[in-house]
DNA sequence: CCCACGACCTGCTGGC
DNA sequence: TGCCAGCAGGTCGTGG
């Protein structure tokens, strides 16, 4: 479930095994992700001490003693299977990947799908990585406001459900999480992006309430995501989504009688009541 | 440049 | 019950 909430629940669980950690070994079980691992890319990693365990976006960032930052990207389907010493299990399928830490813990990289990717850059290539690169604000960030919004979406022709999914003009956020944020912020998908930048009458007052209700449906992902780790409750809990995969259901916002509807934009499936989102 | 679309892969679901 | 089409939360390349 990587978008920027779940990525960064990965990050969490990582940084305690690996960072100011060795990493003894790298055992790649096949030859390719989305794309072929480079040469020596095991070679370059194994022996390395971990210096920070980050996050952009839905990337996570492992700099290494060596300079060389290991870029890695879950996809659709990647996750990190974490086992201190004495707790290792037998390997399953689709387990592509495995850290072996000088501590004896194990990280193990499984991925059915392989649309994940990971990459070494060298210091010099870090800041040449064109994804990376032209990544847009964390939506955490103070820097990320309405007036930021307004200014990515500015002229833009495309709808706002197509906006908020380039990762240029902000960070992390996927298909649950852009329908989750426009019902938020009471705003149809299909809706213009670059409307939200002329708000004639309320200058912006919508950029605003979208950047909010972004930052708002973030946060409070990343708590349940915390949750999920401690209580198992929460985890199965089908109640997260207010419109995700709610398709024929009642609007849950409060007075709201709307029916949550499902169509189809570039390709993958939008939630949205067409009863409160204008 | 901007935008929509298909491709990349495997696994699960739901309808027949 | 069994089979198969359709769908899945991301990114990238292509072509208009």
């Amino acid at each position: 479930m990587p978008e920027l909430p779940e990525v960064e629940a990965v990050r969490r669980s990582l940084q305690p095994v690996m960072e100011g950690g060795r990493i003894e070994r790298v055992v790649l079980r096949r030859p390719d992700l989305r794309a072929p691992f480079p040469r020596r890319f095991a070679s370059r990693v194994a022996g390395q001490t971990v210096r920070t365990v980050n996050r952009r976006g839905k990337y996570l960032l492992v700099e290494l003693s060596s300079g060389d930052t290991l870029v890695m990207h879950l996809g659709m389907s990647g996750s990190f299977r974490v086992a201190i010493v004495g707790d290792e299990r037998d390997s399953l399928v689709h387990d592509h990947v495995v850290f072996r830490m000088a501590s004896g813990a194990t990280i193990t990289f499984n991925d059915p799908r392989r649309f994940g990717s990971m990459q070494l850059l060298s210091r010099e290539d870090l800041p040449r990585h064109q994804t990376l690169a032209r990544l847009g604000p964390e939506p955490l960030d103070r820097e990320f406001d309405g007036a930021a919004l307004a200014r990515a979406c500015r002229r833009k022709k495309t709808s706002l459900k197509a906006a908020l999914s380039d990762q240029r003009v902000v960070a992390g956020l996927g298909n649950i999480y852009v329908c989750e944020a426009l019902h938020r912020a009471r705003l149809l998908p299909r809706r213009r992006a670059g409307s939200i930048a002329t708000g004639a009458g309320a200058p912006r007052e919508t950029a605003h309430r979208l950047a909010a209700a972004i930052k708002k449906v973030i946060n409070d992902a990343l708590a349940g995501a915390a949750a999920e780790q401690s209580d198992r409750e929460s985890a199965s809990g089908a109640t997260r989504f207010r419109v995700y995969d709610r398709e024929g259901r009642r609007c849950l916002r409060a007075g709201c009688r709307g029916i949550v509807r499902r169509i189809v934009q570039s390709g993958r499936a939008t939630f949205f009541c067409p009863v409160c989102q204008k």
